[in-house]
DNA sequence: GGAAACAATCGCTTTTCACGATGGCGCCGG
DNA sequence: CCGGCGCCATCGTGAAAAGCGATTGTTTCC
């Protein structure tokens, strides 16, 4: 007696209900087609389709110029076809602001990325993206992992499928009480035996003091703490030097510090690196994209501040 | 730097939006076609114009027999078009119950009727379609509107756009005393100032009591109301005799109740008509459209009841 | 009786859909 | 290291459909 029901839920077009919906408020096929930028014909077809896919007429069309009115059928079709019109436009809007660029972003640091680069990074992110939702997680450092994180600042190499891009050289500088070494330039030599605080054996940490190792240079370590505060505080008491990344002195502003001379080191060890990184293979959300670009030009104005030989213009 | 943004609503398909669901289900393009029956190609299209709408790919293809992974963009989508998945699937089966015949119907009757004809059409439609929510108004007699009634019983011509089926042709029996009259089938002068009891002169009342007049009859209507089974008791205690339709007499079981004598007029009265009327040019759900069917059938039935030459078969 | 408003229908063109076949890419086992 | 293998993208093709303009049919109103 009825005809065929609905074969599949996927043989319903949006379209067409949107087609019936505008009908409705027109009250009139041609009227709806207007507004929707179709033509009469293209309507009364659709709304045929339509009809067709729920197995009955979804109007009465009393004929002449009186509007088309709803059937019971048509009433049930409307209504979840409104809310399901209602649905798909937020899946548009949410996904309109997703390429705005608001959303979710998560990113590991350590730090002093954390004091350094990431709050310049942050401010300028919330600028572009005010809607954005950014959630940063210092993790421990022994064992960096990406997790869910879509963004990791890291200084070493790490485990997992991976991709990175290298934001910074981060040279290795003394830190000494002023007037213990008199040249800026102090050979590593001079650090035989000689007292150092210095972090625990951490990240990049147990590289550099091989560095140390190899050439020859076996520094009395006196005193091992993450606190880069903590550390600075013992120089500047007299309990020993310190090898510190450049970044590291710089975010703690020792290179200001009266008490405090900032050394370089011959020959110098080889920088850490500061890199950024991601998941392989993994499509970034135009936020994390962002981000990353962001992260790269922060990094590249840092270098500039240390090292001002090169100007680089940036909008 | 993004493409372009979903330009409509309407732009996403369903169809897209479950093929995106199958291969997260299943983890490869292949296996979702397998699914959804269709081929690879067609779903590897399927997702890129998927793609094409929301701006962005929502998979990562890291080649080789590695799953697909889903990108943050698709996990929005996903997340959205889940729901709208179930949206149409909950449309798809509210009509499928629609056209099962599940749903409400709204019927208004009157006092014969309610008694003899729509218990059983009631009766019949709840047998056939468990799920229906079926209503009935009695509504005043003085003035039967179709309103938001889906179908109206009523026995004479009504208002508005309506069109109807003619159920029954009921006629008009004189009910007295037994032994008030010998004869079986009296003829109408022998009522001329007669006593009689009879309705308010509502629907089809005033019709009938023209045609006694007409025939040069002038009964005195000794007591008016609507209530049958008062009428028929004043019968019985001898106020008068009445003349009434034979379904209201059948309503009544008036024809084995032995104080009482049923007889036919001569000439006979026009009968009323009994009909089953709806709002013109509209589509009836199912529902109403069974209803109809069954009311028809019953009435038949019950004209076999009470002249039962012909015989009429029905499953 | 004719104009006006309206939806259905008919050809027609353009776009889309789905398919099968093919090609490229990354993994894995010999 | 070098073919298989599993996987997705792409291409070409035929069928289907969407959309359009024009026309027809129907009803109402003047």
């Amino acid at each position: 007696m009825t005809g065929s029901t609905l074969g599949a839920v996927t043989d319903l077009e949006l379209r067409h209900l949107a087609a019936m919906a505008a009908v409705v408020e027109e009250g009139s096929f041609g009227r709806a087609a207007a507004r929707l930028g179709y033509t009469q014909s293209t309507v009364s077809q659709q709304i045929a389709a339509l009809e067709r896919s729920v197995g009955g007429p979804v109007f009465d069309r009393p004929g002449g110029p009186r509007p088309v009115r709803i059937t019971p059928l048509g009433a049930l079709v409307l209504e979840h076809g409104r809310e399901l019109l209602a649905k798909a436009a937020a899946l548009a809007e949410a996904v309109d602001r997703f390429q705005a660029g608001e959303g979710r972003i998560d990113i590991g640091t350590f730090q002093s990325v954390s004091t350094v680069i990431l709050p310049v990074v942050v401010r300028r992110l919330r600028d572009e993206h005010p809607g954005c939702d950014i959630r940063l997680s210092e993790e421990e450092p022994e064992a960096p992992q990406i997790g869910d994180l879509d963004l990791l600042f890291y200084d070493g190499p790490l485990d997992g499928d991976v991709e990175h891009v290298k934001l910074l050289d981060d040279p290795y500088l003394l830190v000494a009480r002023r007037g213990t070494f008199s040249e800026h330039s102090v050979p590593l030599g001079r650090l035989d035996g000689a007292p150092l605080v210095a972090w625990p054996s951490t990240c990049d940490q147990p590289r550099m003091e091989e560095a140390f190792t190899r050439a020859g240079a076996n520094p009395k370590i006196v005193f091992r703490t993450a606190g880069n505060e903590t550390l600075l505080s013992m120089v500047r008491a007299g309990m020993g030097s310190a090898v510190l990344p450049w970044l590291a002195i710089h975010a703690a502003d020792a290179e200001s510090d009266d008490r405090l001379r900032v050394h370089e080191l011959r020959p110098a060890i080889s920088p850490r690196e500061i890199c950024l990184h991601w998941r392989a293979g993994r499509t970034h959300s135009p936020l994390a994209a962002r981000a990353i670009e962001i992260a790269v030009e922060v990094a590249s104005d840092l270098a500039d501040v240390r090292l001002p030989r090169r100007r680089r213009g940036r909008s």
